[in-house]
DNA sequence: CGGATTTGACCGGCGC
DNA sequence: GCGCCGGTCAAATCCG
């Protein structure tokens, strides 16, 4: 995300890899957002009674932005324009020979050449809840917790305990909107839900709602496996006896509909590495 | 008692 | 080189 955007969308906001992700080093970043754009716009078959009003203002705040109005709005497809991609071949070249300065270090040793250690794909997740830590299926070990920068609410590190899974995740509440958490997940897992909870997820997955890629709009190397969590969240969320406490004081009526109103989550965007 | 959590220390990347 | 910051480690502590 340039730097502008980033200012405009949050202007107080200092934390780089906060939501929205911010990486400096990734031209990859304005396409995160192209695709923030396109789930907001259709990716999701989303319900009727789903409601991204919250997020229309930063919606259209990108859409000014990425698609000033003397420029075409090209598409909602995810491939880059040539002059993103001209953007992209140049900041390349630039890294490049930024690495060739740093390895032919004259007259000195001939430094290892170090491989920038892979991005794990990312996927964030902002869910209205009043719990911080939303069950998700599989099993997690917190490893750490810090204060994010201007921000009252700490982000706390998650590992998955399958071993050799090296999956992570961070959970944060969004100081910009304390009802909602923002659940950042990083990699695959290499197996499947842990046995202990299938029963948990096939008994919510019955009776519920599930969201499924519409035809048109698609996210590439959206894995299953993100889909699995969007939805388990949002049931789990829309099933969560304090959740439904809460909406019962606030509602005459429940109904599938009426609970999910208030709590469906959305998925925000993918970060690929 | 063993697994999970807490929390201060530590590390590496980055900007100045 | 130094300080800042995000992320991780690991010893101490908690808790069922």
């Amino acid at each position: 995300m340039s730097d502008e955007l980033s200012a405009k969308l949050y202007p107080d906001h200092q934390d780089p890899d906060s939501f929205p992700f911010t990486t400096n080093d990734s031209p990859n970043s304005y396409y995160f957002h192209e695709n923030y754009q396109q789930q907001e716009l259709g990716f999701l078959d989303a319900p009727p009674f789903m409601n991204f009003s919250d997020f229309s203002d930063q919606n259209q705040l990108i859409n000014e932005i990425t698609h000033p109005p003397e420029t075409p709005n090209s598409s909602f497809s995810c491939s880059s324009n040539d002059e993103e991609s001209d953007k992209r071949d140049k900041l390349k070249a630039i890294k490049e020979s930024e690495n060739e300065d740093c390895n032919s270090n004259k007259g000195g040793k001939m430094k290892k050449k170090i491989e920038k250690k892979e991005k794990e794909p990312r996927v964030a997740f902002m869910t209205e809840s009043e719990i911080d830590h939303l069950e998700d299926g599989y099993r997690w070990r917190k490893y750490g917790q810090k204060a994010v920068k201007n921000s009252p609410y700490p982000r706390s590190y998650y590992k998955c305990t399958t071993q050799k899974c090296t999956v992570k995740k961070r959970v944060e509440r969004s100081f910009q909107d304390p009802s909602t958490v923002i659940t950042t997940y990083e990699g695959h897992h290499n197996h499947p839900v842990p046995a202990t909870m299938r029963g948990h997820v096939a008994g919510i997955f019955s009776h519920s709602l599930q969201f499924k890629p519409s035809s048109s709009f698609q996210i590439p190397n959206l894995h299953d496996q993100d889909l699995f969590h969007l939805n388990y969240v949002n049931n789990n969320a829309a099933t969560n006896p304090q959740s439904i406490i809460n909406s019962l004081a606030n509602q005459q009526q429940i109904s599938d509909y009426g609970l999910l109103q208030d709590l469906v989550p959305s998925i925000l965007f993918k970060q690929e590495p």
